[in-house]
DNA sequence: CAATGAAACTAACACTTGTTAGTTTCATTG
DNA sequence: CAATGAAACTAACAAGTGTTAGTTTCATTG
């Protein structure tokens, strides 16, 4: 694990203030201020901010992709398998929320990697969906609309990083194995 | 039901172009260009790009809190008052898919009303809140995390917008029924 | 048919945008 | 101590931004 360097601490940043204003908000002054510097300095270390936010989601969609697939490929019931999905996307959301608001919200902003994250955001649903409709098919998951099934799971997930800053979600653990109660099983007592 | 303006289609053009881009990547000239017209005139039918976003959000966001007043008031199981309000999501989604874009995502470019809409929504967060704890309370919900079920049930109801387009969802009832079911009963089959 | 008024137009404004070019600063190193 | 190189700077640019002022178009109406 090498230091930090320069170009990673504003692309932190730009994912800090992309967060609370989205891409197009937020400009080149603004990121240079918030890193102390002026605007035309960022270029020493950035080619532009089209790659700040390139690296931000690309990054984080391959961590996705990588993540799913080492999970299809074990051999636990789908069920369980959903669950390290749970888990899977709490702790990259954990660790980068910042970036995780940009690859939700700023994704349709990308130039030329668009049709790529496009591809590998198909891929994740649609890897997603077979383990859904394995688990109907083995008789683990109920015989629901496998879309809607998936819909609300994803989303939930997917909104992740704007609930995990609270301090009641530190703990990746405790609010993974929550979560994935109240997904699987739902909130009804009976 | 009088009939549409132009402020009315100006209003509705532009919840279709922020909901593809954002507020801040829309500028006045797309949307005039959507409008077949040249920016300038726009300005014959609407105040400033900000009032658009404002009339959009505000409208829809008083919506959901009469909308959800009334089930409050009502004299349902918490468990019912929980599928009345994903009706209720599915109703004005449906109706809006364009302007829930905007509610969900550029909330926070609201200048004078910024305040007034995170009141709204603070508000809203809560009776929901309080529906659920009742539930739990009277033994009609588990009794797991209660701001995790909030999340979850709210984030799937919030990101509604993006997946009603899609044709298999054109029909409301059934869509509010599957929803209902997979967030109460959750998707497991034991 | 003259007057009205809604709805478009052209032209321009002051300001902001991302980015480039070239220069300065200064601690580290041979 | 001279040379290096990372990292900041100033100045400027061309293009794009929201908005205003004033004007034209033209169907509707008294």
């Amino acid at each position: 694990m090498k230091t930090e360097t320069r170009k990673d601490e504003i692309i932190k940043t730009a994912a800090k203030l992309f967060k609370e204003k989205g891409y197009s908000a937020v400009t080149m002054r603004d990121l240079a201020s918030a890193m102390g510097m002026k605007a035309a300095s960022l270029y020493n270390h950035i080619k532009s901010k089209q790659q700040i936010l390139k690296e931000i989601i690309i990054t984080l969609a391959e961590e996705f992709t990588s993540g799913l697939r080492q999970i299809q490929q074990s051999e636990k019931s789908n069920i369980k398998k959903i669950e390290e999905v749970v888990k899977l996307h709490v702790k990259i959301a954990s660790q980068n929320p910042y970036g995780m608001a940009s690859l939700n919200n700023d994704w349709m902003h990308l130039e030329e990697k668009l049709d790529y994250y496009l591809e590998l955001r198909t891929n994740y649903e649609e890897e997603l969906r077979e383990i859904i409709a394995e688990g109907v098919k083995k008789d683990e998951i109920i015989d629901e609309n496998i879309e809607i099934m998936l819909f609300s799971i994803l989303t939930t997930l997917r909104s992740l990083y704007s609930w995990i800053p609270k301090k009641e979600y530190r703990n990746p653990e405790k609010l993974s194995q929550q979560l994935s109660t109240v997904l699987i099983q739902g909130i009804n007592k009976n």
